[in-house]
DNA sequence: GTTAGTAGTATACAAAAGGTTAGTAGTAAC
DNA sequence: GTTACTACTAACCTTTTGTATACTACTAAC
């Protein structure tokens, strides 16, 4: 597929416009690629999870995983068997279909923190909103 | 780098975890990434932008276009000597770095549209939620 | 002179997303 | 018996995001 450099046709821009619009329809929002990136350690349970994420709440954690099991993404396994009910959460394949989004997601966010602090380390400090997640 | 495959280990997810939120945190939200695809088009007026990308209100555009200027993905043009003034927006180099984001992205949306739409026309009809944007 | 286009901002409001607190029903450790 | 853990859910609140409408000040076409 050609790149998304500079000068893209009209025609390609809506295709690629559509397709990150379909993208971001089903894994945007602050935490989906995040219950996936953490479940890729492994099968997880619940509050684990939650644990393993870091600020999200369980009402929202909830939330995101009946979506995520819901479009494919994630399956829940319920042993019965234990009292009490334990509950299992692991990535599917189609998950791993997404090994390449992550892939260049994590490439770039790593480059983007090293580029952030060398500026701040040169002296260009600008406004936090410039910046990124803290240590 | 390694990819994102099962199993891997608690510390490399730590670090994609903060990798990718370093991601989300500047190019995440629903505009971003589709502003940056139009332009790469060519340099556009705000009109123009607007009606390219469909479905943005003007005051979000002027917010999004703001934030992208602060980060360095977006350079805004006056000029000055056309009456009334002409603003045109151009892609920085620093948002071709985000080429290969944006590659995987628009890959797997097209992918995911096909599945769906297969999916679909094998009468596997589920709930509006799984699906994607309208034609 | 009316309409439309330029590049926005102001105001007000609605909707969506996310966070806080508390609670359930059961078990198991101290 | 008190505390803590399990996997959540309900109610409520705040923040973020988006929408609608109107407005500026200027130009150009009809």
């Amino acid at each position: 597929m050609k790149g998304l450099g500079q000068n893209i046709t009209p025609k390609e821009c809506n295709s690629h416009l559509q397709s990150v619009g379909d993208a971001l329809y089903v894994i945007g929002g602050k935490w989906k690629l995040r219950i996936i990136i953490s479940l890729s350690e492994g099968r997880k349970r619940f509050n684990e999870l939650q644990r393993s994420i870091g600020g999200i709440s369980a009402r929202v954690l909830s939330n995101e995983l009946k979506e995520l099991e819901m479009n494919g993404f994630v399956h829940r396994n319920v042993h019965t068997d234990a009292t009490p009910v334990i509950v299992e959460y692991e990535r599917t394949d189609y998950a791993d279909s997404l090994r390449d989004v992550l892939g260049a997601l994590s490439a770039w966010g790593k480059m983007h923190r090293a580029r952030i602090k060398k500026a701040a380390e040169l002296g260009h400090a600008k406004s936090s909103n410039t910046l990124i997640t803290q240590d």
